[in-house]
DNA sequence: CATTAAGTGGGGAATTGTGGGTAAACAGCC
DNA sequence: GGCTGTTTACCCACAATTCCCCACTTAATG
């Protein structure tokens, strides 16, 4: 289980350090440190899975009916995707190609969402929270 | 498996670097670097085949009952279709013909999708993201 | 305080990508 | 055919990136 909102920077070359508590979930829970990271379509974040979380999705979506919408999502994520094992340090080198469609800078920030987590821009993710802010508290007050 | 998405120069004399990663599940898995290169009626980029992929495809159109659209799909795949073999630095040069189809200019987009690989213009690459991302975005929350 | 763990920076070797040079192959043209 | 200009194949050299290691800083721990 990926929990909690971590926070490292990317350096000159391109590194980030995994955040040590979801490197322990790796070992732990998969016995294996390697992670699938892609993108997603639903923000512009990308999103790092561990193999066996990456494999059930290839499966559900290869039991899909062929679409449209299923052409666009597997463009953007499985073409996408590519496997990363951290460096001594516990880092990845994400490749330009990741870097530009999250646009992250400096300042990463991480979220785990169960399964998986989820890599941001610091500031794409604050701005993200402030929306979500906005949102809850309308609907807060419709209940 | 070709697998994640790269970005690379085409030079003066036409000539681009197949990424080391493709290259390497070549010489792995197929043990044979040549790739034959077409066009693909799908989207206005170009396919590459590891040779035996490309044979698997041919057994399958030839296996198909004569049509006016297995023609046309003929005309466009097979005939523009070439046998390339990097050169040492991992090269392919890429004739006009398939340069203009796919409107290559200097940035090449690669991504792999499996068992093949896509070779596009990096703006076209882009263009095609955008759009594909308005498609999936919906389709995503049905997973 | 020493000690351990986490994140960060950087050096150097190896790999990958890019630019050019030269000679062979090819095509068009007188 | 022989000449000429263009394209292609093959080679070398440099630049950029990536990989693998070591070391420093800071914070948490006993």
């Amino acid at each position: 289980m990926f929990q909690g909102e971590f926070s490292n920077n990317m350096d000159d070359k391109g590194r980030v350090s995994i955040p040590a508590a979801f490197r322990d979930t790796l070992k732990t829970h998969h016995a294996d440190n390697s992670l699938v990271i892609t993108r997603t379509p639903q923000s512009r974040c990308l999103v790092a899975y561990p193999i066996r979380e990456w494999k059930r999705l290839q499966t559900r979506i290869n039991a899909m009916p062929p679409s449209k919408e299923l052409r666009a999502y597997k463009r953007i994520v499985i073409s996408s995707a590519q496997e990363f094992v951290p460096d001594r340090q516990g880092r990845v080198l994400l490749p330009p190609v990741l870097r530009d469609y999250a646009s992250l800078n400096r300042a990463i920030h991480f979220a785990g969402t169960g399964e998986v987590f989820e890599i941001w821009d610091k500031e794409a993710w604050d701005q993200e929270m402030e929306a979500a802010l906005q949102l809850a508290q309308d609907f807060e007050l419709s209940l």
